[in-house]
DNA sequence: TCTTCTTTTTGACTTAAGTCAAAAGAAAAG
DNA sequence: CTTTTCTTTTGACTTAAGTCAAAAAGAAGA
């Protein structure tokens, strides 16, 4: 499982592109809290989680937000600051020690002027994070805390095993004591 | 205010191309509850609000939940099932009688292979629909029911005098009689 | 203008989730 | 191993928002 391979499966990119590509990618190791964005920078990549935990909060009054959790397969950047070239307002860290393949945006960029076709990987890596972020939208508009729950350990039960309480249960919108008392099954 | 002049505002257009657009732009008009998009259907059309109010909303269990609402100058579709080519979850209605222009998905994607620079146009339309998600899910995911009532009465104040109040109400995630009390300041 | 239908408001009561504080468990450090 | 630190759980209490039902206000039709 990688960066490449897990492209491919979204859409064939062509032999001359996914060789150029390869080339490119950047790999790195973080450790555990290491931050790979911090608030107020542009995030210039767009991360393949190879293997560990890391996700993005915002600071929100007093407390820290939970944006999402991405984990070995996944795709994770701040979409907004990453498109829109803003500086992000969340932050991006290690929940776990981390291994990253990771292609600038400017690479991205250099390849859709090169392989047009390429384009669409492109369109269709985001237009996950759109569905992504519908989907939890209209889960926290209109259900229970213990049906917000019930569907993330449905959908992800691997990340709520791994990653801390207070994270996931800022990610689900609802305190981290309603959460224990949820899991406890009280 | 037209859909033309709104993109130009966007990002400039080439002469060319706004030509050519300006002539595949279709015009249609609606009565107040008119459907524009049944549930189910793949929405085949981006538009541009010239008159009138509409919005989104789907079914969950017995009630309606309330997605977007659109005016004068701002864009509307069905994002999700525009860019996916998947039938939609959600229902467009107009709220008010409505006079909009459209564009065509295909015309859109002629227009890109026509005139690559304009795929930049298509990009931002969309990112600005993402930043409109991105913001509302922050809002629902740890903002009370007035923080919310408070913070779209400041965005969008116009919506509010205009929209059925049940409308507005499951849009910001809280019951109409909650929305009532809290705009009587109780 | 009167009647009917729809939308919004109000009232009384219930419940889900938040708050604050302390205890228990785990993990890290000496 | 102990001690210290961080994370999770539990308890008692509060509060925001939901529920159900009825009244009031507006809009629409005859």
């Amino acid at each position: 499982m990688s960066l490449l391979s897990t492209i491919q499966k979204l859409t064939p990119l062509s032999e001359e592109a996914s060789e150029w590509l390869s080339q490119q990618i950047e790999v790195f190791t973080f450790k555990k809290n290491d931050i790979l964005l911090p608030q107020g920078k542009i995030c210039h990549y767009l991360y393949f989680v190879k293997k560990g935990l890391l996700g993005a909060y915002y600071q929100l009054d007093d407390h820290e937000v939970c944006n999402w959790i991405s984990m070995e397969g996944d795709f994770a950047t701040s979409y907004y600051s990453f498109i829109t070239r803003k500086p992000s307002y969340e932050i991006i860290e290690c929940f776990e020690a981390c291994e990253v393949e990771a292609i600038h945006f400017s690479t991205l960029h250099e390849m859709y002027l090169k392989f047009p076709a390429s384009e669409r990987t492109g369109r269709l890596i985001l237009e996950d994070y759109y569905a992504r972020l519908e989907e939890r939208l209209i889960s926290l508009q209109f259900k229970s805390a213990k049906e917000r729950y019930a569907q993330l350990l449905e959908k992800r039960s691997d990340i709520i095993l791994r990653a801390p309480l207070g994270r996931i249960a800022s990610y689900l919108g609802m305190k981290q004591e309603t959460l224990s008392r949820i899991r406890a099954g009280k």
